[in-house]
RNA sequence: GCGGGCGUCGUAUAAUGGCUAAUAUACCUGCCUUCCAAGCAAGUGAUGCGAGUUCGAUUCUCGCCGCCCGCACCA
């Protein structure tokens, strides 16, 4: 069902659909859009929530060892210069080898009287540092070059200075950090225990496309999971089994799901193991939607030590108090939601017609039920239908009303936007209280009282 | 950021240096319709933005914005 090859869907039948009937649009679409952003329409944002509502009821509400939180998207910026942030995602910098200073290379270029260093890509940069032997302005040989800093930069308070400079969070996990001790002091929890969060974060991408895969505004859903470093091993494989069935609660097929091993030359300096997941998107083939890494105490040691406060985690039964080490597992929730889409899109034929059909589990479908009057002209059937929608939506909430055109074009209709469940209200109705309803998948209609449904 | 391609109703396509910018579908109104996009009638709706060339630009040129592909970057 899930099989890109089978279908043979492109991205672009996802977007136009996504469009077409209200899940997705383009950001500031009537001025012309702006790059990296995708607005969530009312059956987008369902779909979102229902995802979210499932991710938070698995990782927070059915676990006893789990606090979420809500942290700011604006934070002191000392949190990044102690995340590393501000040191290593700056613009295009080189190191001198010796005393370790950064400089800007464009800068650097340009006061050397070399022109058009705007255009240049780093490599040619880094060319040019070596064809004419650049020194540092110390007179030191310099590293090579990386193009750093993808933090939205604001400003916080009336003044526009370097001092009032704060950033937008490019990820939520350090907002856990912050707070791991107030935690902490509340609950007093036994480790290993974490802290979840969702939310928004920003990161300014050079390239930012494939829809809602690379974004500029993103959500992201996270844990900072605190451990004891001796357990680490044991953790990591038991997350990942817990992944797993994160997946296959989202109705993912684990066929389009691959891990990947990150090799160690890859990962951040800090981290001991981290591991990809990857999903097979259509047209672009296997990307990453979840990850998990061990961070060791990297975080909670560098805050330490740049805020002067404790951030150790006190055993109860009397031994050393130590700095916990984290095992993080994070999920890019629009690129979920672009995962739980191309799962679902597929088309099959009903009486030899073609038929797009979004086959969203149940329990993430943004429309459960649609209510219909077998025929829109006689009154005493959409009086009745009209009843049976108002019992439907105050019990199951997201119900659509539908009495447009013939019935089977409100069924194509609702296939396309994934809703499992179609009632017709029918002459038979009146009679004796009963509604057909008609399955999405099946396309196969059962009779049923009103009051079972 | 670089190279290439593209930008026309909601969607998918067509066409044009000058006539009312076309078709399908979707949408809307009415009629009809006793279960899978039926039919009839009427209707709304588009040349991304800006400048230039021209008597006249959606069409040609330039800039910007956006999208797609590749590279780079990123994870």
């Amino acid at each position: 069902m899930s099989d890109k090859t089978e279908k043979n869907v492109q991205l672009e039948d996802i977007v136009s659909l996504a469009k077409r009937r209200g899940f997705i649009y383009q950001g500031s679409e009537i001025y012309g859009g702006l790059a990296g952003t995708y607005d969530y329409g009312p059956l987008g944002i369902t779909l979102k929530r229902n995802i979210t509502n499932l991710w938070w009821k698995m990782f927070v509400e059915d676990r006893e060892d789990m606090y979420g939180i809500d942290s700011t998207i604006i934070m002191n910026p000392n949190v990044w210069v102690a995340s590393g942030h501000v040191d290593t995602f700056n613009d295009p910098l080189i190191e001198d080898v010796k005393t370790k200073k950064r400089y800007r290379l464009d800068h650097l270029l340009e006061a050397q009287g070399i022109e058009n260093v705007d255009a240049m890509s780093l490599e040619e940069m880094a060319a040019v540092v070596k064809e004419k032997g650049i020194k540092s302005p110390d007179g030191n040989e310099l590293g090579a070059p990386a193009q750093f800093n993808m933090m939205f930069k604001t400003h916080v308070g009336a003044t526009d200075d370097e001092e009032s400079v704060a950033y937008l969070r490019p990820e939520t996990a350090q907002g856990m950090f912050t707070n791991f001790k107030n935690v902490v002091d509340s609950f007093s929890p036994n480790l290993p225990f974490g802290l979840a969060q969702i939310g928004r974060s920003f990161r300014n991408e050079i390239s930012p496309g494939n829809f809602i895969f690379r974004l500029r505004e993103l959500e992201i859903m996270e844990l900072e999971y605190f451990i004891d470093s001796k357990e680490w091993e044991l953790l990591f494989e038991s997350w990942l089994k817990t992944q797993h069935e994160w997946f296959e609660n989202l109705g993912l097929d684990p066929k389009n799901i691959k891990e990947h091993e990150v090799p160690e030359a890859d990962r951040a300096h800090y981290s001991k193991r981290t591991v990809d997941c990857f999903y097979d998107f259509p047209s672009i083939g296997f990307q990453e939607i979840a990850g998990l890494a061990y961070r060791t105490d990297f975080d909670l040691k560098n805050h330490q030590e740049k805020s002067g406060k404790k951030l150790e985690y006190r055993p109860k039964d009397g031994g050393e108090p130590f700095i916990p080490h984290v095992i993080e597992p994070t999920f890019g929730l629009d690129r979920h939601v672009m995962a739980v889409l191309a799962a679902a899109y597929d088309e099959d034929e009903v009486n030899g017609e073609k038929r797009i059909v979004m086959r969203f589990p149940e329990h993430l479908a943004p429309v459960k039920y649609s209510v219909s009057p077998l025929l829109k002209n006689k009154p005493e059937l959409v009086e009745k239908a009209r009843e049976v929608y108002q019992i439907l939506k105050k019990k199951h909430g997201n119900v659509m009303w539908d009495d447009n055109g013939n019935i089977g074009k409100r069924y194509r209709r609702q296939d396309e936007i994934g809703t499992p469940y179609v009632v017709v209200i029918d002459f038979d109705t009146l009679e004796d209280n009963t509604v057909t309803i008609r399955d999405r998948d099946t396309t196969e209609q059962k009779r049923v009282k009103i009051e079972d449904l």
